[in-house]
RNA sequence: CGGGGUGUGGCGCAGUUGGUAGCGCGCGGCGUUUGGGACGCCGAGGCCGGAGGUUCGAGUCCUCUCACCCCGACCA
């Protein structure tokens, strides 16, 4: 409708005349003249399922380590993404802007993260000398354009979005799309009056992000998360179950509690209520790590206390101290000391406090920083390090035997540990990090100046919230939960074309061909997004490309089928084909594109059921 | 940044005790084939990641370096 195949006097015979603004993404494309081909191998370097399938299928190439150059096929997957995205962002009320991949450094100055962020950020100057950054995310923008544009309460609520390259030069990119420097993200931002308006655009964006990513065909969990360097109140992660998903996640089976395990909690054993003996010294040779010390003295794990030591960021040795059956989490320590970074401590650094690697314990150390776990104050007499080599001390207690500065959650949460709701055994999952909601206050509202007047012409800080979807990381995780050891199965709403068609038999058979070649214009005619394998292959491999690019529906016909008048109607994700006569394919093929969007539509129709 | 690994034709790989490079797939031509990655014949394509060194001679040994991958550290 409206695509005139032109191949009588157009130069380039797959090319296709499209009227501006009819559709964002052309609606066929014949193998022949596709740009990219399929590889039998994967390279020797993927190992992601999505990364081999990906490359394999010709959806990407690499360019440099975490920068890939997207083809036409894969191209046309982070655009459907991307419009799913920004639909469901529209309907929430977002307004599309762009804001730029290159930012004078001031503005992040003026944030103060131009010193705050490590070396991922990217620094350079212009020609001007002038120091300059790559975007790696886009609040100081926004709150610099928020702060022009927008006076008065009458202004606010407002929610602008826009889906642009970020860079990030992170100390290691890995798998394929998953995880890469440069990446595109919708990033939207939300600007309001008080918190109440905050809440109101955070429950908004939850329930957006559960409508794109069931549309995208993706399962997910959402997670309570860690605000980390952003410096915010509140954030949830939403997250796809995956075995190489890079995040971990507690999640409850009974009661639906999940947690990035940063966070998650747990329910602790009550305090004993022992009462406190005398400390004593038992020589313990070899008896470096907390197994070993339990073992030499049959005594349970938990009847020990374990010491690890770290250097902050600031410069302070941070001593933390927990039940020897528990562990640090870094994440809940870093939070608890203050310290913006942890790094583990040297030996000399642990010696100059007073403390033995391997037998340490809070007794007796100086210029350090104590921070117990609570599981330290609920748990008298707790065999602890001596600080000398061959010893450790029964009975230690905080408060008697020395001062712990911070009481504090830091341990870290274990699949099977009692839910902190419901006391259910906990299960962990790794999983990958598709989308995100931030709330940040007023953070950087009041670091740049973003007020508004009330209506008593009180000026006030914008009230702020940060949202992130990375539309390549989306495409790649469907891959990984889409995918069977043929290629890939797209959900229809996501996948290059709607139909893969082709014909089967000799080059001189010229009825398959014929036959194709009507399918092709019928289809294109009914809307249909069709790829049209049109080379002169064997029918082995177009079979198996068409199930390695994986869209979902496959159309054939050969001299086989069209001597009953039928073509082979076959959905990837099915084992069985449908014979079909010639008149019935392209209802056939739209009722069962039909049933594939109402799938997805109804899930998403559905959204709102994770939240809290 | 620490640990490990790999760099040889577009992709996957081999290359012996050092003697001036080979296989499969892919690619081009011709012919035969034609429903799940066909077969035959002919052909194109490689400064062996780079630099230095040892040697009469280096893909191979030594040093340095670059790139990429994996594990960890780190992380929107």
């Amino acid at each position: 409708m409206g695509h005139l195949h032109l191949t009588g006097w157009y130069p380039h015979p797959g090319a296709t005349l499209t009227k501006f603004g009819e559709g964002e993404v052309q609606q066929q494309m014949r193998m022949s003249h596709m740009f990219g081909r399929t590889l039998r191998e994967a390279p020797g370097d993927a190992e992601l399922p999505s990364h081999r399938l990906m490359l394999r299928a010709a959806f990407m190439r690499p360019l440099g380590a975490g920068i890939y150059s997207l083809l036409p096929l894969g191209w046309r997957v982070v655009r459907k993404v991307e419009q799913i995205i920004r639909e469901e962002m529209n309907a929430i009320g977002g307004q599309e802007l762009l804001m730029p991949v290159v930012h004078p450094a001031d503005i992040w100055r003026e944030s103060g993260r131009y010193d705050a962020v490590g070396p991922e950020m990217t620094r350079f100057k212009d020609r001007g000398d002038r120091d300059m950054v790559l975007a790696m995310t886009h609040e100081e923008i926004v709150t610099d354009l928020a702060r022009q544009e927008i006076n008065s309460y009458r202004q606010l609520p407002m929610l602008v979005y826009h889906i642009q390259t970020k860079w990030r030069d992170e100390p290691r990119s890995r798998g394929g799309l998953i995880r890469v420097r440069e990446f595109t993200m919708k990033d939207s931002y939300t600007l309001d009056l008080d918190e109440a308006g905050l809440d109101e655009q955070y429950k908004n964006h939850w329930r957006a992000y559960e409508r794109i990513f069931r549309r995208a065909g993706l399962e997910f969990v959402v997670v309570g998360a860690d605000t980390g360097m952003m410096g915010g109140s509140a954030s949830h992660e939403f997250m796809a179950l995956s075995q190489y998903g890079e995040d971990i996640v507690l999640i409850c089976p009974e009661c639906g509690y999940a947690d990035n395990r940063e966070v998650a909690t747990f329910e602790r054993d009550p305090a004993t209520g022992e009462a406190p003996l005398p400390m004593e010294e038992v020589e313990t040779p070899s008896t470096t790590t907390i197994q070993s010390l339990a073992d030499f003295l049959d005594i349970p794990l938990a009847k020990t206390a374990k010491a690890v030591f770290y250097r902050g960021d600031s410069g302070k040795f941070v001593f933390a101290v927990i039940r020897g059956d528990l562990d640090i989490n870094e994440t809940k320590l870093r939070k608890a000391s203050g310290e913006g970074g942890l790094t583990p401590a040297t030996v000399e650094e642990i010696r100059a406090i007073g403390a033995e690697p391997g037998y340490g314990s809070p007794v007796g150390v100086r210029n350090a920083l104590v921070v117990i776990d609570e599981s330290v104050r609920d748990s008298p007499n707790l065999v602890a390090g001596a600080n000398r080599i061959g010893w450790h001390l029964r009975n230690t207690n905080p408060g008697r035997d020395y001062a712990p500065d911070v009481i504090a959650d830091i341990a870290s949460a274990e699949a099977g540990f009692p839910c902190p709701t419901c006391g259910a055994p906990l299960t962990a999952e790794r999983a990958i990090e598709v989308g995100n909601i931030f709330k940040l206050g007023t953070r950087y509202s009041q670091a740049l100046g973003a007020e508004y007047l009330d209506a008593e012409g009180m000026s006030h800080p914008i009230v702020m919230g940060s949202y992130g979807i990375g539309s390549g990381r989306v495409s790649a995780t469907i891959v990984e939960q889409h995918h069977d050891d043929r290629g890939i199965i797209w959900p229809v709403s996501v996948a290059p074309y709607e139909v893969s068609l082709m014909w089967i038999g000799g080059e001189n058979e010229t009825e398959p061909q014929e036959a194709a070649d009507r399918l092709f214009d019928e289809l294109t005619r009914a809307g249909t997004e069709v790829l049209y394998d049109d080379r002169p292959e064997r029918a082995g491999v177009k079979f198996n490309d068409a199930d390695l690019i994986g869209n979902p529906i496959r159309v054939s016909v050969s001299s086989r089928t069209l001597g009953k008048g039928e073509a082979e109607i076959k959905l990837r994700a099915a084992s069985e084909a449908v014979f079909v006569p010639l008149t019935e394919v392209v209802p056939t093929v739209r009722g069962m594109l039909d049933a594939l969007y109402a799938t997805l539509r109804d899930d998403a129709r559905a959204a709102g059921g994770s939240m809290e």
